[in-house]
DNA sequence: CCTCGTCAGGTAAGCGCTTTCCTCGGAGGC
DNA sequence: GCCTCCGAGGAAAGCGCTTACCTGACGAGG
């Protein structure tokens, strides 16, 4: 293996000049030696360390992001956004998946404070478990105190920069919505209980529903995974508790696939005698049949914002930024049932995105 | 910033000592410094320099990953099973999006090489582009020498361990299976002309159409990008030419999907008038409408075993191992309508997976 | 009683780079 | 013609850690 050494005796320099040109550095040096130490570079194929790099300079380079799962498409979107930033910034991005386990999340800030990151970006939902968060609350204080950057993507619990999406609000357009067309009574397919996510949409859908003069009680909401899987379940437990159901909302997209196929499945026709509401909008919510509505929140842009924060020079006050919710309707709800429960194939919309 | 010099100074034992109790090397230490020692790594909140630990340890133990982009599903599906071998042999994971630019993957490699990771798993397909694939191979011959491990998935130009799909043989499965039907001319949606992937999969479909006895012509192939908004252009380009089209093979999933939403805007039944099959069998094909005829390849496996391989012992000789492409009918192909064009919406299957 | 082995613990030499500070030669000023 | 200044290049001091090797004390064996 080459190092910088082998590259200086060739060019018959010191490592000083050597690693000048290489880096270009601003202390001027002669032509001459410049291009024997860069022939010197080829003929080795001389590929710096980057360890000794980092640790011989005084700045960080790479940027850590933890997500639950980027095999999600919600992280997905969200990682792209971020992605995209980072290298525009010239920044390796070091993606860690935590698939929702809080201590794993918690040995990652150690991680890629140990590497030396020059920031951390923690995308996804902050867990309801107060010791967890205490602890990554001073895990991050204390990268940020040796001059770490840290971004939070949707959660409360850490005072700094933060992207915080709209999921009260998001969770209130979307059973606001159900409400408008006439349905009475909405059945909540949730994420898990322990999420500040799930918690979030699901006071948005309650104060919709106390604001049209009903309730949402425990037994019209049912608790899984938040993927297609868990959709799937839960839609099966409320339809067998409530089989007089006519909206379910679904408190992200991969779940409320996940309950289309389970409505198909029991041939009950979606929107004709249930309308059904997602939340995300992921990019493939237009292609499922009836195309998906649900609240749109900008993942790719959440991702893009979150890592120009983190990447930003500190500022005086923690910034925190909103990214905005916004209804998307399509071809999966519909007015109610006329009451007899005949099937009413009419539609919101016409099919077809 | 805590190191470890600070640690050893409150702890009052030499660094050495301090290092060894951190890392509880197998040289014995007395029960009592060890406890001083750990005292004072929690009072310091010390986190170990990693970059000063690669340089000063022998061996590597980060892995890197380069992939096309983790948020297409295909590669998102691949990363799980990397990443779940890597985290169960205690390696941080690297990820890297190429954005199927051959100058980035290049980059990629130089960079994690760079980083002194222990392995580089290259997933993704190759490029028809002879002195980038070079190049390529130099540098990851370069990283080998030094101690590095790769391990590519699905493509031949490098010569050492590799996960191959059987993309022609896939190719081969979707394109018979519609002969089969009774089809006689298919149209092909295929990805970019210069990656391997694409022609692999299309020699396959070429080889199904001479044992058929009928021919692919270039006026029954459209390239377009590898994604859902790729095959839906290439789609509607391939209608507009051959209206009396029956049949549309996609080589991926995402392009398949397009094409199902261009044939739902022009109100084309499918499989009544037209069948569709996809590729990769990624998780979603199950849930559009109708659900996906396609070419099943394991894609987690495959992440999996190739990361095995990656982290494995390096062998004598190259390990070459095959993915087995298997061919999964669901709902969007059926026999070509009878003559007269009529819409005929039989199925293979009853809908509904 | 002296020597040797053993073992806990320390000393210090790197790992491969960056960067500060120093040197040295030549150009310019008086 | 001498002194100063400047600029190209080099010497060397780290960056924070690991680990081979050394030390010194103590118990055992001769």
């Amino acid at each position: 293996m080459a190092t910088l050494a082998d590259v200086a005796r060739r060019a018959g320099v010191s490592t000083a000049t050597a690693s000048r040109i290489i880096n270009n550095s601003p202390k001027p040096v002669g032509e001459a030696l410049r291009e024997r130490v860069l022939a010197a570079v080829a003929e080795l194929e001389f590929v710096p360390n980057a360890n000794a790099q980092q640790l011989a300079r005084a700045h960080r380079s790479a940027v850590g992001v933890i997500v639950h799962d980027v095999s999600d498409p919600y992280f997905a979107e969200i990682t792209r956004g971020l992605q995209r930033v980072a290298t525009d910034h010239g920044r390796l991005v070091i993606i860690c998946n935590s698939y929702r386990d809080p201590e794993r999340e918690l040995a990652y800030v150690d991680l890629l404070h140990a590497h030396q990151t020059a920031a951390i970006v923690l995308a996804g939902s902050g867990y309801h478990d107060a010791p967890v968060t205490a602890r990554l609350d001073r895990k991050l204080r204390l990268y940020e105190s040796t001059g770490g950057r840290v971004a939070v993507i949707g959660r409360h619990e850490h005072a700094g920069d933060a992207i915080v999406p709209e999921n009260e609000h998001g969770g209130y357009l979307a059973a606001d919505a159900l409400y408008r067309l006439g349905h009475t009574t909405i059945g909540v397919i949730a994420g898990p209980k322990h999420l500040t996510t799930t918690t979030d949409r699901l006071a948005g859908l309650r104060r919709a529903a106390r604001e049209h003069g009903h309730r949402l009680t425990t037994r019209h909401i049912e608790y899984a995974g938040f993927d297609r899987n868990g959709g799937m379940a839960a839609a099966a437990r409320l339809l067998d508790r409530n089989p007089s159901l006519t909206a379910i909302a679904a408190l992200n997209d991969s779940m409320a696939i996940g309950a289309l196929a389970c409505l198909r499945e029991r041939g009950i026709d979606v929107p004709g005698r249930v309308s059904l509401i997602g939340f995300d909008d992921m990019p493939i919510s237009v292609d499922v049949t009836p195309p998906l509505s649900t609240v749109r929140l900008p993942l790719e842009e959440i991702g893009v914002r979150a890592m120009s924060l983190a990447l930003r020079e500190p500022q005086a006050g923690p910034t925190v930024e909103h990214a905005a919710a916004e209804l998307v309707l399509r071809g999966s709800t519909a007015p109610p049932p006329p009451a007899g429960r005949t099937r009413r194939p009419a539609r919101t919309r016409p099919p077809g995105d």
